[in-house]
DNA sequence: GTGGTCTAGACCACT
DNA sequence: GTGGTCTAGACCACG
């Protein structure tokens, strides 16, 4: 289910429930699955999902409601994209132009390989 | 000098060793500063640097002669193209994809940001 | 209405009865809401409510009659003042004066500051 | 060691660590004891220990390099001072002057009280 | 040696 | 039922 040797699993969780609530498949307000069951149907333990949450909670992109589970808060979706656009912008796509520069990859190429991603 | 919180040190010297041989500031069979040396220049413990040699002989970028040194190997350009281009395109850039798609980033906007940093 | 991340929710119930009756909205003798209707009223489980009046009966502040509802006691101006002095003066007023001190407040602030809340 | 029902024992290592900052015991740049050292010490288990750096390095008070351990920030006594400042009278001291209020303690009464607390 | 992650299992308070 | 905390012990990558 997870890849093992890359990012840690609860941040692959988290990953997720972002790409959800990006895609609409997650709605602000609505009620993420309890800890638990979330944990078995994903086959991690209770902890690391725990800490998934946890996580997300302390980015105030989910919050909690005492006794009665993990809530997508209002302004999730402006909370994820922001987050996402920083992650890329700023640390991973640098990092990805560097190589293909050094690579002599053109604008124009990179523009090819992403559009024939985007029509797969 | 070098990011505390990505990339372990030791695959960002790495990295840095081999945009030295693509850039053609290191030369095939040049010699290669020494571990310790080169650990006092970018202030790292010498355990770090021996790693970033040893990860780059395994692949066969650079290579050892006992008592003397370590020497960027013949085929090093080609060695360090061929990885950086399967890593590029095999992993890394395909996240990358996958987040812009959700973010609903272009191959327009892509191509621009692209065209921005290799103007700097 | 309730703050989700302090204090548990059925404290912070049992408190505000607390303040009614010392504020004299609540007289000595006076028929509390019932639990339903005022689970209702302030907008939480029936379950918490009852924890609520279960809690302040247990400190004999207000008291059942079986099929009629909760009273307020007889005494019970006199157990909240000697409750809610106890416990500010014992425990919460000296972790609060240990950190002024810690941030280098003075009794003049401190008093200003007091003074300013009363005036609002 | 720690108190059994109050806050959890994660967040009473975090406030004394806070307040070791504040007093000057751990100046900045300091590097704290290692987690396992600092575990053993106080007796809790070392992912509790984690878990109190863990809080403290997400409020940037404390930051990590690899390999080498944990220290304070360069502004953390202002971290601090502003997160305490925050805790204290934006919520702790709100409630207890709601209280005081109430028990019909006037700002010289508190003044005495505080200053007394400071005399000893 | 350092931190970091994960599992397992227990116990608690709250709704 | 919900989340939250803690312990114990294991394993890993890094310096």
């Amino acid at each position: 289910m997870f890849k093992e040797n890359s990012k840690a699993i609860y941040l692959q969780i988290a990953d997720r429930v972002c790409d959800d609530i990006l895609a609409g498949t997650l709605q602000p307000g609505d009620k993420l699955p309890s800890v638990r069951e979330h944990a078995a149907a994903v086959q991690v333990n209770p902890n690391t999902m725990m800490r998934a949450y946890d996580y997300l909670s302390g980015l105030e992109i989910i919050f909690n409601r005492r006794g009665i589970g993990y809530f997508t808060a209002g302004d999730a979706v402006c909370k994820v994209r922001e987050l996402k656009m920083r992650q890329l912008f700023d640390d991973e796509i640098v990092e990805v132009f560097r190589q293909l520069s050094l690579l002599g990859v053109t604008p124009e190429i990179l523009k090819e390989k992403y559009q024939k991603y985007l029509n797969q």
